[in-house]
DNA sequence: AGCACGCCGACT
DNA sequence: GTCGGCGTGCTC
């Protein structure tokens, strides 16, 4: 009786850093145990060995012949990514239609590059006659000696064995050699000796050379010796011809460099060498140092780098032992009060959790977000007898390693990052804070285009752990949630209304109406301007936030009203003065100012719309002499004079926010607030009313004078503030608002892009895609769409877009299925949870 | 994302 | 005849 044949193991799914689905390999040969769920494996790709990672099991029978994985980089019982977290992505990225490559890709943002030594040899006997050159034989030999086309040719037939070995960080470093093994060689030196035997055939002249040399002993150089004797080179010369003198090589005392290297080495480069001797008195020259090793007195040799410096953990500022009053449910936030008083509230919820030897994932969307959270908690974990790392992009690749290898230790349990510290391998993670959930900056521009707070509540769940919404002000779609409020900051707020200039008694309505602007002061207004002089006299310091860089939104002819446009895209091109080029914000396209206007010729143009240049200028004007720095993408002003405590004003984008602010801070001017309400979002709304609380608190502890000029000084967002009301009354207004427009979080959207480089094209195949949605059962209610994007034309191409709206989860992910049901004429791509333009 | 393949227009 | 534009398809 023959055995029951095993079935064959289940191939593993394995994704790759590239915008593509995970895809099956078949188990490596020798593999025992199960799927190594969230490790990384070598995999073949195109002729080549790429890191994958493993995350989750495939097709038994699958449609044609898989390749084997190649190797398994991690221990299964330590996995580079945690398989609660695979599972919790893998959740995510099939809801939101998206390629698993694409969003690990965003992700992971650590271990794509793994360092391996790796040999090859020939199996015992193969015929490897047919492959063309240099094959292996059946020696051990290192890969790198083959093409790796030609390896993956031979590994694809089963007639290659590899191995591989983790190969920890390197550097190189010069460090001296031991005296016995530098070569005899360069230990001895040509010196000219006074010859035994004087020859009595010399010139007087050449036998008082002689003399000389025999008392002085031997010289290095011919020249050296008729200076030393003061007797000329021919003379000399002519000595040594006449075997007055002669060449003898000695034994030479080590050079002093080498000494030095010998007490202060290794170091890392021949020029620390020289720098290091030079500073010590032994003079050295990095093209010296690099000959003395070429003579074999120094070697360049691989050490193992020592792990890098982190970044160092802030004191502990927050008590966690004070009574934790946060919510117990599995999801819940916390908003208000000043970033310290916040993170002082939360310490005794993560203390607790730390002490118990749990874990603790907090995300910050941005820099300064980032550093306020490290500040406020990073010390409570030494307190709690374990570390804080971070994993940002701000740190090496070799930083963000350390700490990725510290948590898989578990040394650390609370780490504090940006959206790559998502999937690292946190022990027992019992809770994942989200900082700032509706900020912008959470929600990637390219590639998966994830928000990261859907992710992170993904991850959350997956790992049963609680989620905890963390911010100066709520997200709309926080506000249901169970939650502690905190009394917000003091904030004086100042409105200038340009809609309703004051009274002007001395002239007549319909005047006053024409010069409005000007009466007022624009684009700085008179009360600005006030406040702005105050600020000077009393040497303190001031920010003003501009709503654009450059110097202008948009140059217009007076005569005809023509502006000029970009060629790629439908926006009119920025003015920016100091370059003198008319440039586009969206793809980067940009000319020399035109000298006439294209229509009419006119010769003259006139700049509407100020920006951070515009701004820039009129605050020189006001306040002569008085310093004005910039800060926006364009131009990043040292502002260090500012930071120590000298007066100044900065003007800049929404940038400055992403900074510290000045210490003597006194006023914060918004110049035009109805630039964040003009944008057709749903969220244009909160978004400004974030910006004001965040201007608010922004700084620790000072409470500056906030002037909001604007023509819509009755807006609500802006009214909670000057009215002192709590700090849940404008986003739970917004709540309400949002139910009755079935707006989330009372419906899911996902937005459609169909683009192609025809407009007709892209039209065409959006309506099929609306009446496709329309033929599988959406209402009206669901399809909202195709219309053209508020950018009708961006970098050459038209993009439409649709957009569903379903009452839950289930019913988007219904309508989504409708996308898999054939292929559409143009490019499609879905972005779940969209933010910006609708 | 890269990198093939393949199909059309502009040149020696 | 070829060179080279970029549209389409594939990667286990």
């Amino acid at each position: 009786m023959t055995p029951a044949a095993a079935p064959p193991p289940r191939p593993w799914q394995v994704v790759v850093n590239l915008p593509v689905p995970a895809y099956d390999f078949a188990v490596p040969h020798g593999f025992v145990g199960g799927p190594p769920l969230g490790c990384r494996v070598l995999v073949p790709w195109r002729g080549e060995l790429v890191v994958g990672l493993v995350v989750g099991e495939g097709d038994p029978r699958g449609g044609h012949r898989l390749r084997e994985a190649v190797h398994v980089l991690d221990d299964p019982a330590c996995p580079w990514v945690p398989a609660a977290t695979v599972a919790g992505v893998q959740g995510w990225a099939h809801d939101a239609r998206l390629p698993a490559g694409l969003v690990w890709g965003d992700l992971l943002g650590v271990g794509w590059q793994a360092a391996y030594a790796h040999m090859v040899r020939a199996v015992e006997g193969a015929d490897l006659s047919a492959f063309a050159r240099k094959v292996p034989t059946e020696r051990w030999t290192d890969a790198g000696a083959f093409a790796p086309n030609l390896l993956d040719a031979i590994r694809e037939q089963g007639l290659l064995e590899e191995r591989f070995t983790a190969r920890p960080r390197t550097k190189t470093v010069v460090e001296a050699r031991p005296l016995d093994d530098v070569p005899p060689a360069s230990r001895t030196v040509t010196v000219i000796q006074a010859a035994a035997q004087r020859p009595t055939t010399l010139t007087p002249k050449q036998a008082q050379a002689c003399a000389w040399l025999a008392e002085h002993g031997p010289q290095e150089t011919l020249s050296g010796w008729a200076k030393g004797a003061g007797i000329s080179a021919g003379v000399v010369t002519a000595a040594l011809n006449a075997g007055g003198a002669e060449y003898v090589r000695v034994q030479a005392p080590p050079p002093e460099a080498w000494t030095w290297l010998r007490e202060h080495g290794p170091l890392d480069s021949y020029a620390a060498w020289a720098n290091g001797a030079s500073a010590q008195g032994v003079p050295l020259s990095p093209t010296v140092a690099g000959t003395l090793a070429l003579r074999g007195w120094a070697d360049t040799v691989e050490v193992p780098a020592p792990p890098p410096a982190l970044p160092e953990p802030c004191a502990l500022v927050a008590d966690p032992t004070l009574p934790d009053r946060l919510p117990e449910e599995a999801v819940w936030r916390l908003h208000g009060g000043r970033a310290a008083t916040r993170f002082g509230v939360l310490a005794p919820r993560v203390g607790r959790l730390l002490s118990q030897g749990r874990g603790v994932l907090v995300l910050a969307p941005d820099h300064a977000t980032l550093r306020r959270a490290w500040e406020g908690l990073s010390g409570l974990a030494e307190a709690c007898g374990t570390r804080a790392v971070q994993i940002a992009g701000t740190l090496s690749e070799a930083q963000r390693e350390h700490s990725w290898h510290l948590l898989g230790m578990g040394a650390a349990r609370l780490v504090i990052g940006s959206g790559h510290a998502l999937s690292a391998p946190l022990h027992d993670p019992a809770l994942v804070v989200v900082l700032e959930e509706a900020s912008d900056a959470h929600k990637l521009l390219s590639g998966s285009r994830a928000f990261l707070p859907d992710v992170a509540a993904r991850i959350a769940s997956a790992h049963d752990a609680a989620l905890a919404y963390v911010g100066a002000a709520p997200a709309a779609e926080s506000v249901p949630w169970p939650g502690a409020v905190l009394p917000p900051p003091k904030a004086r707020v100042h409105v200038v209304d340009y809609a309703n200039p004051p009274e002007q008694p001395e002239l007549g309505p319909l005047s006053s109406v024409q010069h409005k602007q000007g009466d007022m002061g624009y684009p700085i207004s008179h009360d600005l301007a006030r406040v702005l002089r105050q600020v000077q006299e009393r040497g303190r310091q001031a920010v003003l936030l501009a709503p654009r860089r450059g110097y202008s939104a948009l140059l217009r002819c007076p005569t005809c009203e023509h502006t000029p446009h970009c060629r790629n895209c439908d926006v009119a091109l920025r003015f920016h003065q100091e370059t003198r080029q008319l440039t586009c914000h969206q793809c980067g396209y940009h000319e020399a100012i035109p000298d006439r206007c294209d229509n009419c010729g006119d010769r003259m143009w006139k700049a509407r719309g100020p920006g951070t240049e515009w701004i820039a200028q009129e605050v020189g004007k006001l306040l002569p002499g008085f310093p004005v720095y910039r800060l926006d993408k364009d131009r990043q002003d040292d502002l260090s004079p500012l930071h120590a405590g000298e007066p100044g004003v900065v003007v800049g984008t929404q940038l400055l926010l992403s900074g510290e602010p000045p210490p003597n801070l006194a006023l914060v001017g918004v110049t035009l607030a109805d630039t964040w309400l003009n944008v057709s979002d749903f969220r244009a709304s909160e978004r400004y009313h974030r910006l004001l609380r965040q201007l608010a608190e922004w700084h620790p502890t000072r409470a500056p004078m906030l002037v909001v000029q604007t023509f819509q000084a009755d807006h609500p967002a802006l009214r909670v503030m000057v009215e002192g009301r709590d700090t849940l009354a404008y986003p739970a207004a917004e709540e309400r608002a949002r139910k009755a427009l079935g707006y989330p979080p009372h419906a899911r959207l996902a937005q459609i892009e169909v683009t192609a480089r025809d407009p007709r094209k892209a039209q065409a195949a959006a309506q099929e895609l609306a009446d496709a949605f329309h033929g599988a059962g959406a209402t009206a209610q669901e399809v909202l769409g195709p219309a053209p994007s508020p950018v009708a034309r961006l970098r050459g191409v038209y993009p439409y877009h649709l957009f569903l709206r379903a009452r839950h989860d289930a019913r988007l992910g219904e309508l989504l299925r409708v996308l898999d049901t054939r292929t559409w004429k143009a490019r499609v791509r879905v972005d779940v949870n969209p933010r910006g333009g609708l």
